[in-house]
DNA sequence: AGCTGTTATCGGTTTTATCGATTGATGTTA
DNA sequence: TAACATCAATCGATAAAACCGATAACAGCT
């Protein structure tokens, strides 16, 4: 068993295409074909079922994937460790970031560029659960979200400022004078929501069903800046957090009266990993920003 | 970066000497230098300082050494994982085990042998410091010892039972015959003691300090069948857990009067870390030992 | 039936891990 | 202090194995 035919299983596993993981690879389809059998002759097992033109996991292959990937990980940790004693000041940082918090994500970017100036950063936006899948694979560094993501035993949350779930609304309109609103005014208002997958979007389905109500979503959409530009049209409104919109001059934010309604943001990452200087770094600045003057 | 070169690393560096690393490894004395110079060269910083016929860790080796065991540990993990999915019933087991904790460990072998005839077991006697070192270098699968080593985070403990401190003398001694003894009256009693590394040791240590008593060590030894057959010739006492000696004919065991002398003896073993079915199994049949039964 | 996309296999090539012998450096001993 | 023993590094040669291209075998699709 070799670290290489361990990189060679991940992306076969990963792909369930020995021709595409090959090319992925830069090795020949044959070469990952020959590798591939040989770890399965070594364990035993075969980790993979073929049938026909496809290839899928057996439950061998299923179980040891994850010692794979942790595997690979440790090695490319020690990797990571020794170029961080080396020289601070090089390597890059891949952030997975939900819409609601980009207002937080932004300075602190800022911030962090004008200390470290030669880390390059990657932000990928998508849902708490597209990015958290992501940082369980190692391809993201730290993920900001609202923390309703189930909470898991492998991953660590550190508390960044809790936000109230509020209704949108276009500033022209009728609603937009209201101090706050009733859980049962809004069931019956037209809402444009973000899609399933989104914490926010759970929460807001938690929150409804506790209170046994069910909201008219008329639209729901996973990009949020075509929320709120709808939401901008007056046709429709949302329920995001407060501070989502803090910055958008069209839009007013108006608090729900109900109980539990509190969102706490978090940084998510992984216990068990080695923490970059860089990304440590980062996590320094994220929570020493002074988050009232961003409100 | 490949497994083979970091188990040649983690050989090279348990041993700080080459050529019987090579040997160890039965490889020759130049593949390990070729192939230790290669992984140096790709992680860019040399891992090993060679000063004359000596070579010792640099700080990058010593932070290197962790990630390197971690990823070979894992890669075995991996291998494990899948040999427990097949046949559940080969393997083999390394026991780790204190010397006052074989009464619970011999029935316990006995019991789990019945169950699984197939699974080879090694037990190894020794300090609670020697075992819980080869516990975090994987050499064993867990350690029954009382558990004063210090709580580390990385190591999971399974209370078993506690027992009182007592002091042990010969049948025949006058001490023989009393109900328990103070502290105070042992401090002037020639003591044979379990040499430094015992957690009871330890534990005994800590107990005189904390009531500002020294007592008079008059001897010390690793091996605790020589410490009892010492006690026996009547010329020593010592101080061990009450249930070390609980199948010893020609011993007594006397209470001590004194706060905080209970020991608590516990399994270790390690967090995040695969826990082979026979592991599992063995662990079963030590909690729901009868404890009441042995003592 | 023929086409396409897939994995397995075969034979040959290239790469590299390994070895034995040697060198050079450094403690140790007579 | 000279001879010796012990160690790691280096060199050239060899064996192992990773790799490739071509092809076969197979299954789904038209």
């Amino acid at each position: 068993m070799e670290l290489r035919q361990l990189r060679y299983f991940i992306k076969a596993k990963e792909l369930l295409n020995f021709t595409e993981a090959a090319a992925q690879l830069f090795i020949s389809q044959s070469t990952l074909s020959q590798q591939i059998k040989q770890l399965e002759d070594e364990l035993g097992t075969p980790l993979f079922n073929r049938v026909g033109k496809h290839i899928y996991l057996t439950e061998a292959g299923d179980l040891f994937y994850k010692y794979a990937l942790q595997c690979v990980k440790k090695a490319y940790d020690g990797y990571q460790v020794l170029k961080d004693l080396g020289n601070l000041e090089i390597g890059n940082l891949m952030i997975g970031t939900t819409y609601g918090l980009r207002h937080i994500l932004s300075p602190a970017i800022l911030a962090f560029h004008q200390q470290h100036p030669q880390i390059t950063i990657d932000v990928v936006f998508g849902t708490s659960k597209e990015l958290t899948d992501r940082l369980s694979k190692f391809e993201l560094d730290f993920v900001l979200t609202f923390e309703e993501v189930t909470h898991n035993q492998n991953m660590k949350y550190q508390p960044l400022f809790s936000s109230e779930l509020s209704l949108i609304a276009c500033k022209g309109s009728p609603l937009a004078e209201k101090k706050s609103v009733a859980l049962q005014d809004i069931q019956h208002l037209p809402l444009a929501l973000p899609a399933k997958g989104f914490s926010t979007r759970k929460f807001v389905d938690e929150v409804f069903e506790k209170h046994h109500l069910t909201p008219q979503v008329n639209l729901e959409t996973n990009d949020i800046p075509t929320l709120l530009e709808l939401v901008g049209t007056g046709y429709w409104n949302t329920i995001l957090a407060q501070t989502t919109v803090s910055n958008q001059k069209n839009l007013v934010s108006i608090p729900i009266r109900s109980l539990k309604t509190l969102q706490q943001a978090a940084i998510v990452s992984l216990h068990d990993v080695y923490e970059k200087q860089a990304v440590k770094a980062f996590f320094d600045v994220l929570l020493h920003l002074d988050l009232n003057e961003l409100h």
